[in-house]
DNA sequence: TAACACTCGGAAAGCGCTCTCCCATCCCCG
DNA sequence: CGGGGATGGGAGAGCGCTTTCCGAGTGTTA
């Protein structure tokens, strides 16, 4: 039961017949000691079923084996079911899958906080100082995040996923947007779409502008200085809309691109609805290459993003610095690629 | 920067001419306190920007204020790709942000753990019991898991998600999935199908079994005592490959139930591969009602599963617990509901 | 006015662990 | 045979906090 004392170090020494100090030696393998007594003590943890308590032993060595994931949202109520959509969505999931595979060998373990307010985000920041974790993996969901600039001012070992919106000297790992975007321009005007429109993200987080800047740019050198644009939030219901949107404007269109997978499955719908065939009468590309993409129909053309690879890599980067924090501040991009299904 | 010493509970002290004690006091609001120096503390704690340590504070008090989320997997290698599978399928994604939604509210942070072999376990239970958490929430996705009993006999508060595959007295929430079969098997029957196949699950995990069970006995009780059945492991790549042996065995059949949305979302590439259309030749029901749900088209009729408000009602099963240990054992039994949409 | 009950601050004992000193051996070499 | 350097164990000082115990001061009642 939860009443009885646990065995201590002190038990095991008394057992062994050594000092505390001798005892903490052998488990932790620090220092010679007499392989006699190493059997010893061994003995003795065994039979008192020792197990060491973390949290001692991380308030003397400043170390706890944890590693924060810190979601950084914008102020909403607690009730706002934003946060569960958030959580629905595959991509924590797969930020999660990705941070593990690289932590669990190492037996650390992640910690999920969730910040809203810059109180919430004050008193992490505190925490995280004082030892609550040894870093933070980040992902900054706000357009401006005050959370990076006082993780690096604080001293706190942290590596972001997605770059930071405005300019801090910090680690993180990101996907070249821009290039996914070019990417999905070009494989539309490849396959000859002449009247392109895009559904794009919010203007104002990092990932989603780059996406528009990359598209625009790509098109403009093509010959196209214009492109209908509809903003969505990500959702696949604000993709259903902008579709219907841009279909009444530009009723000729031919091809579009959706800033992500989520959006392009409700431009699908809205095609759908709207009685044009898809990739015959309108080509469409989405982004993320998400679970979603296959279960489409038709499947999704679509823009790789790596995100397992980019979560492992912000954990190997993460503990890097934990381990050397005057290591000079990097960052990792990676490059999307074009997957060719049957919706372009 | 990290190496300058960050004020302590002393500093405070003196910075406010007063004892640890009454410090200490002052910040966790235990007894009364002279409201003077209530103010003069709480300016020296703002003055000197204190932040409580939360592992000193922990070690005394024996509260943690964390919760662990145990996600026990049956042992296979670090590097085997079915975590990352496990992570992105939503089911996960929803089982935290249900979570988070009752223990963000009360400040409690999720810490994740992955326990895969049996050596794994033991360690985990042991730290809990040092308190490296207050509690536990289970994810146990193997058929027999030695890991709920051992919770219990280390007198650890847990909660499952999902009933024990072997009886122990533990407390979770759980679906009623025989029901939740048993919607899907009347439904199918009720718009006229009459030959319906199954595509189950491992018939060893309870959740796939009692789906099993509940769609056998209610279409036995309807006069079909035979039900074709091919198992699937709940990925979508299953679900075709079943659908596929379904239809060579069955090619008249009219009607499926897939174990759960991924495995319909199979099932419905190979019908579309098969030239069946559905709804009109073949009917399809899934299960979980999770997003894939609505974007695969035809949208699949499914059987809802409040993944979301079981795993906040797990969470605050276990917040009660911990409260009270002696509390009486309790499960909570969630019904399902028929969803309908286009495929059924 | 004496006796008693409260109220409230401080001293100090831990929580379970690590790690720095210090000291006792033991060995090797001059 | 003596001295210097390894080698390895123990004592004890913390890590930063909570909490018990104590005692001083104040108020209250007979």
């Amino acid at each position: 039961m939860r009443t009885e004392r646990l065995p201590t170090l002190e038990d095991v020494a008394r057992m062994a017949g050594v000092s505390r100090a001798t005892v903490s030696r052998v488990i932790n393998g620090i220092r010679n000691v007499d392989p006699q007594l190493h059997e010893v003590v061994w003995d003795a943890v065994g039979r008192t079923g020792y197990v060491p308590n973390r949290l001692a032993r991380s308030l003397v060595t400043r170390r706890t084996g944890t590693v924060a994931l810190v979601v950084s949202d914008s102020e909403t109520h607690d009730d706002d079911p934003f946060m569960g959509r958030f959580f629905a969505d595959p991509y924590f999931g797969r930020v999660v899958g990705g941070l593990m595979s690289v932590l669990r060998g190492k037996g650390v373990q992640l910690a999920l906080q969730i910040v809203g307010t810059d109180d919430q985000r004050k008193r992490l920041v505190g925490d995280l100082r004082n030892g609550q974790a040894d870093g933070a993996i980040v992902l900054s969901l706000p357009p401006i995040d005050p959370l990076p600039r006082m993780l690096t001012e604080g001293g706190v070992p942290a590596v972001l996923i997605g770059r930071p919106a405005e300019p801090v000297p910090i680690d993180y790992v990101d996907l070249a947007n821009d290039t996914g975007a070019t990417l999905a321009a070009d494989h539309l005007l490849a396959r000859g779409c002449q009247r392109i429109a895009m559904i794009s993200g919010p203007a104002d987080v990092p990932a989603s502008s780059d996406r528009i800047a990359g598209f625009r740019r790509s098109m403009a050198r093509r010959g196209h200085g214009w492109v209908p644009t509809e903003p969505g939030n990500f959702t696949r219901d604000s993709g259903e809309t902008a579709m219907r949107a841009l279909l009444t404007a530009n009723p000729e269109l031919d091809g579009v691109f959706a800033a992500n997978d989520l959006m392009a499955l409700g431009a699908l719908a809205a095609l759908r609805e709207a009685g044009r065939s898809v990739p015959a009468d309108v080509a469409v590309v989405g982004f993320d290459d998400s679970s979603a993409a296959v279960a489409a129909s038709p499947a999704l053309t679509t823009i790789r993003h790596p995100l397992e690879d980019m979560a492992a890599e912000a954990a190997r980067l993460l503990l890097a610095r934990i381990e050397d924090p005057a290591m000079r501040v990097s960052s990792v991009i990676y490059e999307p690629a074009l997957i060719t299904r049957a919706s372009a």
